[in-house]
DNA sequence: TTGAAAGCGCTAACAG
DNA sequence: CTGTTAGCGCTTTCAA
């Protein structure tokens, strides 16, 4: 790889400017104790030569990098066909830019890359991390851990260490889950069923008990097992969990799918024997993936989650630690279901938005019910 | 944001193993001319002491970063709703770690974010930067050429500079819609329609000139323009381009549609108008964006593109320079350790993988025809 | 206020 | 082969 043109040093605009390094240093570091002419000819100076500080040897005295490692540990290949990835990394990123910080994204698949990013986080080479690790026996939240840098994680954790639960953003899947199931049950249907997600994820535990506190306070329900199956965010999967379900349970007149990709399988199968979406079972997703969830047919009501934001916020409690959220975290309890049916996808900037709640360590984004046609 | 731990120096494994800081370098960065016996006290040391070496000390002295930064300019949300952008990022992301490079992620949305990545490659604090820029009147690409740093651009850049084109890597857009439209011939259909893109894309304009190459050499057709609809690679563009299409040829047999989420809204205006698909009219797409293409009613055929390799081969031409596509290159030296690609079917082992076309400066990747139902 | 000087941790000549 | 010695470009005491 060709050599970059070697730039001009703080040695350089100091002599142009005719005074000591030093003192460019002060002016280049916000100008503090320099007197204003003096500073306005660093300034021109520095504008003359096009100085850039050399961030390496910038570091190699204060020890920041201002730099923040994004590790993505994801061996399946759901990420990678899901925008989720792409909307974190765009909250992640406005943050880290806003605080003039760099993303150093991480990307894992296996076992080697494993001590690949822990090696690369105890270096030290970044002042924080932001993780997502999906999985409940993911052994890398332990490895980051010992590597002894601060970390903000996406997704609640499955694990605690001595030092209690760690720093978490996450969306609030049980709630979320409970406003689906509760607009079911709105809409008169009694006979509601649940296809899950991968339960060795937290998000799907999380909405599987979202979907049984309502179930069990429903007044001609209960919970019955029968109308839970087990399965696992694909599309595939959601055909097989369907199939399943219409097999033991002919009389299912709803179904609240874990996310949209399931619940575009089950609306295939159903599609595919002659029960008519919503009038005969009513269907509700989670995520509010686009194009997805307005494309498929009929288009998919949904919980929607805002993942740009969630991104937004795990930079920003990295950067600025929990005081971070002051002034917009609501007591908890406090939260009401909101129910959109404006698919208007704006998030205000700035700010952490309405009714984050934080719970410990963590920060529980809401989510809001798209009305589509499929429920 | 709290304080990494201090890590061990050079200069402490120099003195635990006995040597000079001098020796401890040879042995951390390859072990050449140093003596077994003491090389391995040495890594012993490090070892004990979990030494990692401090990236920023080294950049300072030897000028380089071992860092490659990755620029996605996407004023749209296209990008975002695009499993490409993810699997472009994992393909790049393999190549680096490969050769011991981290990836620094730059997501611009503006002309602000412009000069602050123009001013952040200029500043030196990368090798090289790998870009995306998909619009003609992109002010970027000439901001970034103006930095002096090595550039590898993802998709045929549409501006030539007065070093002539940049480096790229492109998918053969315009083979893969001759593909397309053949297949479309060879199921004996005759009056094929086109939906473009944006046509201010060179990957929206080369899928044109696909279409129009294939179309002039069929015997019954010419170029009849009342088939080429231009549309913008939207869902909702495809439906509004398919009913102007239905408008001023009702008797359209077959839509070659510029990419898969375009298709899909001209999915939806046919079944709509109770159109069979693909009886009555065969759609084909350009992506084979999944899990879209295979959840489509019915679903789609498409033109597949290897957007991973795109990545990985845009990563390996900024780090190896054009060599790296003439099979195995021959390191100079005893020192250059040979770079493994992982195992993986798309690319074989040091080489480009099957039918790489290497146009001047630019890479053309192979595209394949997917079958399914639509076509 | 400003400047002089001492390193941050590492690599790269150059000696030995 | 191995050690000694200069810095890389910057921030930061410490004096002036």
């Amino acid at each position: 790889m060709p050599e970059a043109v070697s730039r001009p040093t703080l040695e350089a605009v100091a002599t142009r400017a005719g005074v000591s390094r030093a003192t460019v240093s002060r002016v280049v570091n916000g100008g503090y104790g320099v007197r204003q002419p003096l500073a306005e000819r660093v300034r021109r100076a520095v504008a003359e030569l096009g100085y850039v500080p050399n961030q390496a040897a910038r570091s190699l005295v204060t020890k920041r990098h201002d730099a923040v490692a994004v590790v993505i540990a994801e061996p399946e290949v759901r990420v990678f066909t899901d925008p989720f990835f792409a909307l974190q990394l765009r909250g992640i990123s406005k943050e880290l830019t806003a605080h003039d910080n760099q993303l150093v994204l991480l990307l894992t698949e296996g076992r080697d890359d494993h001590t690949r990013v822990a090696r690369y986080l105890a270096g030290g080479h970044v002042d924080g991390a932001l993780v997502f690790s999906l999985h409940l026996d993911d052994p890398l939240p332990g490895l980051i851990h010992d590597a002894g840098v601060p970390t903000v994680f996406g997704g609640r954790p499955g694990w605690r260490d001595r030092t209690g639960t760690p720093m978490y953003v996450d969306t609030d899947n049980r709630g979320g889950a409970r406003t689906a199931v509760r607009h079911l049950v709105g809409l008169g249907r009694s006979r509601i069923a649940h296809i899950t997600g991968a339960l060795d994820q937290t998000s799907a535990a999380d909405r599987l008990d979202g979907y049984r506190d309502v179930m069990a306070e429903t007044a001609g329900g209960g919970l019955d097992p029968s109308l839970v199956v087990e399965s696992d965010f694909t599309p595939a999967g959601g055909e097989r969990a369907m199939r399943e379900l219409l097999g033991r349970r002919p009389d299912v007149d709803a179904v609240f799918a874990a996310n949209d990709l399931t619940a575009l399988g089950a609306l295939r199968v159903l599609r595919e024997r002659g029960l008519r979406v919503p009038e005969d079972v009513a269907v509700v997703g989670f995520d509010d993936m686009l194009p997805l969830a307005e494309q498929s047919d009929p288009p998919l009501t949904t919980v929607r989650q805002d993942i740009e934001r969630m991104g937004r916020l795990m930079a920003r409690l990295l950067l600025r630690g929990p005081s971070a959220l002051h002034g917009t975290s609501v007591p908890h309890g406090a939260s009401a279901p909101e129910v959109s049916s404006a698919p208007d996808r704006s998030s205000g900037p700035g700010g952490t938005g309405p009714a984050a709640r934080t719970p410990g360590p963590g920060v529980i984004l809401p989510t809001t019910l798209i009305r589509r046609a499929s429920a």
